[in-house]
DNA sequence: CGCAAGATTGAAGTACGTCAATTCCAGTGG
DNA sequence: CCACTGGAATTGACGTACTTCAATCTTGCG
């Protein structure tokens, strides 16, 4: 079942389908997990990598004034503790969002795959790689932006990374987060992060209705947050200048098929 | 010549005589560089990975108004563009922030060494992991803490990884930035930075002289911080707990041999 | 000696935090 | 069908950490 992580995975290069086989194999059992859970707890020594099926999760620390800080969003098609091939002992948690499965790997198993000299190993390695890039962008982020424009960045990446593993629809998707836990991404207090909400929602670039978000002006939200999706290494957004997402020209890139 | 790195390195494992030739092996030249010049430009598709042999240098990126943040220092026995043996394009800058040094070594070289099974791969991939740790780390640092807090920590992160390869004397080590430079890495401006180094240096927790800073009390500075070096996964920093660093008990580890 | 870059200081403005009250809303039980 | 409930969203008032601008002072260095 693991279509999302395949379909992320064809951005970097084409996978055989006994490269598809042995991640489905891979996975030795299923887990789920109810919303405020933690999947994998900070000081743990977790034996098996997990791969997110359905469902968001983040990773976070938390501080000892209390304060809980999230440095990435996990969504379907997202490996969660893949350094821990190596690194024993998980230096942060990995929290569900909502309702979510998740997919066990054993720690040998991944490094077999991850380790293996071929387009698999490559491609997973790949993936590791994007998210460390994401997670220099959230750094910059969070340090040189102010908070609209820092919503507004965070949205336009989660969008193009729900639409990277086929989650978005007429320009929607899966949003699970209270206003809370947007704030603990993005550095601010609950209460501001409603006012920066309010802000963006008022511009008429994106709305909400129960766990959904809608980018109605991707254009215009991602030119606010100086979004470049090149950290993304999304097929097409970087190379030679093709730019899929980012055009200059009219048209809402929201609203593509 | 790669004293700093395979210095580095030990605290992970034991390396052969021949996995240090095999390092210093792989370096095909040697580049000087001035501060304030680009190792490596954003954009950029080089085909050697740097290796810092002396001086600091950062990981930064620029924003469309011109702010520039810094994501990460690097020091002698880093590595600076590991990603791209497999991600073709940089997606940020490396700059030189004092006179430097670097090795050069091929994409190709270093992947056969880092992708190798065997104890010097691992510990290349162990090396690789830490420094996305210690992104992670920073990532909170600037979201969760304000910014006396924010520069303790800092400086206890940079004490530490001086000090694993051979960098501080007497609780002292090279420090080669500007004001401006420490805010552009804590995300505050040149102005608050000097006020914010000032309230340090009034409580009597660090110097400055020149290009060197000086940890009088690091205990103080890591409490001050909420620094837990478990994110560095050096060497007794955390395992079964024995606290190498940070002991309840008095004395100034700062003092230490 | 003199210059330029960086460090320091003061004053005034702004983005965001905190606290606390109110409203909204989905779910639950009667 | 409705009243009840708890969590989340929203609003207002006020405090504060930080920014910006601009002046002055230090320091390293040719």
């Amino acid at each position: 079942m693991p279509h999302h992580l395949c379909k992320k995975l064809t951005q970097f290069t084409a996978l055989s389908e006994s490269d598809r086989r042995a991640i489905e194999d891979s996975i030795s059992s299923v887990t789920s997990f109810r919303a405020g859970e933690d999947i994998s707890p900070e000081g743990g020594r977790p034996t098996h990598v997990r791969m997110m099926l359905s469902g968001w999760a983040r990773r976070y620390k938390t501080l000892s004034t209390g304060h809980q800080h999230t440095m990435a969003f996990l969504i379907p098609g997202d490996l969660c503790d893949v350094h821990i091939t190596l690194l024993d002992v998980m230096d942060h948690s990995i929290g569900a969002l909502s309702t979510c499965r998740v997919g066990n790997i054993h720690r040998d198993a991944l490094a077999r795959l991850i380790y293996q000299d071929g387009p698999l190993g490559r491609a997973l390695s790949w993936a590791t790689l994007v998210d460390e890039a994401i997670l220099r962008e959230w750094l910059v982020n969070l340090g040189g932006r102010q908070s609209a424009n820092r919503l507004s960045h965070l949205l336009c990446e989660m969008y193009l990374r729900a639409k990277a593993v086929g989650l978005v629809t007429d320009a929607s998707f899966y949003f699970p987060l209270t206003q809370g836990e947007v704030g603990e991404a993005l550095g601010i207090s609950g209460v501001h992060a409603n006012r920066t909400i309010q802000d963006l929602r008022a511009r008429g670039w994106i709305s909400f209705s129960s766990d959904t978000v809608t980018i109605h002006e991707f254009q215009a939200l991602a030119k606010f947050a100086d979004f470049d999706p090149g950290y993304l290494h999304q097929r097409g957004t970087r190379e030679a200048g093709e730019p899929l997402h980012i055009v200059s020209s009219g048209g809402s890139v929201g609203t593509m098929a």
